[in-house]
DNA sequence: AATGAATGAGATTTCATTCAT
DNA sequence: CATGAATGAAATCTCATTCAT
């Protein structure tokens, strides 16, 4: 019974999550009201603050509680390899992937989250650390097998892969300057990673 | 005279660009509000409504303006540079060196690319286009001579290459998980960019 | 049965009440919730409805019926006493056991007075014009025997009388101003409304 | 001309705390909205946060902006004076003047401000203790004189005195029990302190 | 041109009350 | 009877913008 009602208060939760993700996206956080969520999520004003602290929360729930499924995905889709070339490769298609399933998400994490002192700043996130270890890790991988430059610093490099996918990813999702499929996208990124620029 | 007035005005309005770079930069462009500006500025809050029609204004005006700044220092250090390769390696450099003596004008990207939402989502900034477009043209120089991959989507790069050196620089703002030097910065991404991660 | 289901239900009623006069003495009556004083009552929200029509209805319900069981106490106390001085003194010493006995008592002499805006400011509570009178009924049987001054006013000494011992014990509670027993404080009291000021 | 701005700026805030006072007085300090204030100061609601921190603010600025000139009243009707006895008169027939002459401010002190645990709990308030200490300075040179009772205890007599006048004042206010004039309240009372109930 | 006090629309948040379970 | 999740009206407060000086 009382798991039940658990249960029943869950799917509430996350159908207002479902709902901010789609709001903010579409309006950008600070455009759009709290009015607006409970709306898109048929509840009333009030009901979201018996599930969130406050509209920061709101937010900030709603990247935790999608961070933890992105890196199970993640996960998953890693654990059946051991070449680290392969690994980052099926890394950025994957990242690409869910870029290209969930665009509203995406728009959210890509830009929403980004404008906030609180996340970029304040708010020293957990989950975007383990996120760029991910990274770290296959590429540290790579160098103990001589694949990778040695004098490569993998510190740097997984932020520079993170900034680099990110970018085109979110220049996609904002269908500016990017005039590309995220097919294109993706390859095209795992081949400057990899091989960088120069030809020979 | 009317030169000296309009001068005056001139610095006037700087002052105001300038103290919107580090309030925004800083507090973000939803979460500041103009008397911060104003106050930063060293005005009274109505007179930036002397000079900007409203906040979005001052921050789309904010945008152009630096990013005019930004492209002739640019330009002034590729003109004598015919290689693309040393093209390719000055830009980053210069970059990185803009960010560490104005560590404030990495605000100017991210608030360009993450405040999009809303008003921002249509506004197209020719500026920041032009930017963009001085890293496709070198690619293309490169590609041309055979030097870079012919198969190489300078379109993607561009952008590759951007969200890449922003992010590494951001980081080392932001001086989280990023404990290296400017310097280590920009040369260790020169070398992703160039040669990617592979040995040989 | 329906005795039973009568004294169970009471029973409830007066654990709303007494977490009510606690909630209400602690927060008062404006910044207290109603959850609070449920959660003090430990029941639901919704089960004090069943009881009180609303939180007003409990607040006033609140005064009927401490008064009721405060008047009851006085007149234990005093129906064996029949020199109006003894009755006076034992009045006094009475009041200050029961606000020693019970703090939170004197937050309903609070409350009736003071939260008197609005709602109360019509209300007039029976039971606390009872308590003022039988402060009235001693002093004129001390007037009728000539033992206290003919000209006193009666009407105004019982408020005269009740503000000085309450704001004795309120100050006694705070344990701002006052460092004194409760003891001094009945004994200093007695003397200062029987003999006054003047030491002849 | 910065001192004639400055004029006119304490002339709003205080045309906004006379009209608090009104306000309060009638409605009550929870029941009322800052609308309601600012509507009766004639000025826009955000007008009142210009001057004030917050509504609690308002409340507290507008104890401290009164009773400073309560203080002063008490100082200019005592300075000439100099029996104790006499002293003791005039501060109670002042302290009553002064509920008849001003009876909304006199609502707000003896109502509004006792409901708020703000301002019997945390807000220690200094003007409150001035103001009971004026009264133990008169006491301790009735003493001195052997005037006063010299067992009587001044720091609970100053407390007994002003929880005495006070609540007479109150339900004079309230003109509930109160069937008296604010003439014979003050005569009374100052019969009851001096002389006590005794007949002799 | 410059100021900054004033405005008031609008946003967030609270909480008494209801009602389906 | 009891519950407590849900409601939504209403209150406080913020802040971009205006305008008299």
């Amino acid at each position: 019974m009382a798991s039940k009602r658990e249960a029943v208060k869950q799917k509430k939760k996350e159908r207002i999550i479902e709902a901010a993700v789609k709001v903010f996206a579409q309006k950008g956080f600070y455009t759009a009201n709290v009015k607006d969520v409970a709306q898109a999520a048929g509840v009333a004003d009030g009901t979201i603050y018996l599930y969130f602290k406050n509209k920061d929360d709101l937010l900030i729930s709603l990247f935790e509680h999608k961070m933890k499924n992105i890196l199970l995905r993640f996960e998953e889709a890693l654990k059946d390899i051991s070449d680290p070339l392969d690994q980052l490769k099926t890394f950025i298609h994957v990242y690409f992937e869910l870029i290209e399933n969930d665009t509203e998400l995406s728009g959210v994490f890509q830009v929403e989250l980004r404008q906030s002192s609180k996340f970029l700043k304040d708010y020293h996130n957990q989950q975007f650390s383990n996120y760029l270890n991910m990274i770290a890790r296959i590429l540290d991988e790579g160098k103990k097998i001589n694949f990778f430059r040695p004098e490569m610093d993998t510190n740097i490099a997984k932020i520079f892969i993170f900034g680099a996918i990110d970018e085109v990813a979110r220049q996609w999702i904002l269908g500016r300057d990017a005039k590309y499929s995220i097919k294109e996208a993706a390859e095209q990124s795992c081949d400057n990673i990899v091989k960088g620029l120069l030809a020979f």
